[in-house]
DNA sequence: ATATTATAGACATTAAGAGTCTCTAATATC
DNA sequence: GATATTAGAGACTCTTAATGTCTATAATAT
C-alpha cells in the first residue's frame, strides 16, 4: 500500500520543470538524467501528464516537455492522480449499501485528498529556488 | 495503491468479534462464513490480530477468537497497522535529506494516520447494533 | 483418549508495478 | 523537401506482493 514509484518520478519532473526560466521546454533525456531512469520509460510516465494538461509536449529537435503556461496552480493531488488513475483506498468486500467501516475509510481518505490538494507544486518549487539561492550565498 | 483485502476482512471480523455478547469466542470456521472466505485464509489473517495483542484464540473445542478484554479501544489504525505492517505512503526515489515532496507527503499521510486513529471501532460496533434494533421495530 | 480448534509453513496462482525495446508520428532546421 | 531530433504507442518481459490453498502440528475442552 503505496504510491508508485511513477507518481513520485512525476512530482520531482514537475517540480523541475516548473523552475527552468521562461518556462522553456526540456527533452526528456535530460529528465531522465536527473533521476536515472531510462528515457522511454520517464516519457510514457510523462505522457500521462501531458494527457491530464498539465505538461505540454512538443516532438522535434528543440522539444520536450514544459509547464503549460495557464495551470501554474497544480497540486500534489493533480500529478497523483494524473499518475495512479482515480483510486479509493478501499471497497468493502461485502457490497451492502452504507458499510460503516467503509465509510470512515473514505472519510479519512477525503480528507488526506483534501489536503493534498491544498498543496501547489509552485510552493514546492518557489522553496526549492530559495534553498538553493541560499547555499550560493 | 489501496489498503488490502485482508485489512478489510480484519476490520469486519473486529467488528463483529465486538458485537458478541459477554464477548465470547467465535470459531474462524463462522467467521470465515460471514465473509465468505477459507477458514484457513482468515485463521492466517486473525493470527496477525492476536499476535498484536488484539484478539485472544484458544485452540480446541469450544476455543475460538474474541476481543481481548483489556483493549476495548481499538482504532481503525490499530487494525491497519496490524496487517499491513508500518508502510508509508511515499518514499523519495532520490534519497538527500529533507526532500521537499517527500515532506508534503508524509505530512498529509500523517494527518490521515492520526484520524484513523482517533476513530475506534467499538463506536462503529454501537452505531450497527442500533442500526439492527431499529430494523427489528 | 478423542474431537475440536488455532498455528505454522510450504506451495500455487494471480495481478500490478516497473521497466525495456521497437516502431511510428510530429516538428525544427538546413 | 530531406534529415535529424524528439515525443507517443504498444507489445513485451521481469519482479514483487497479494491472495489464497493445503497439510501437518500443537493446544484445549469434554
Amino acid at each position: 500500500m503505496r504510491y508508485s514509484n511513477a507518481t513520485n518520478y512525476a512530482l520531482h519532473t514537475m517540480v523541475h520543470l516548473m523552475l527552468q526560466p521562461g518556462g522553456s521546454s526540456v527533452g526528456v533525456q535530460e529528465l531522465a538524467e536527473l533521476q536515472q531512469l531510462s528515457p522511454t520509460y520517464l516519457s510514457k510516465i510523462l505522457t500521462k501528464l501531458t494527457k491530464a494538461g498539465w505538461i505540454e509536449s512538443t516532438p522535434g529537435a528543440k522539444g520536450g516537455y514544459k509547464v503549460s503556461r495557464t495551470k501554474h496552480e497544480i497540486s500534489f493531488l493533480d500529478v497523483i492522480h494524473a499518475i495512479e488513475g482515480d483510486t479509493s483506498l478501499f471497497d468493502c468486500s461485502i457490497h451492502h449499501e452504507g458499510c460503516l467501516i467503509e465509510n470512515v475509510m473514505r472519510q479519512a481518505e477525503e480528507n488526506m485528498k483534501r489536503e493534498l490538494e491544498s498543496k501547489l507544486l509552485i510552493e514546492i518549487a518557489k522553496e526549492a529556488e530559495s534553498q538553493q539561492n541560499e547555499e550560493k550565498s
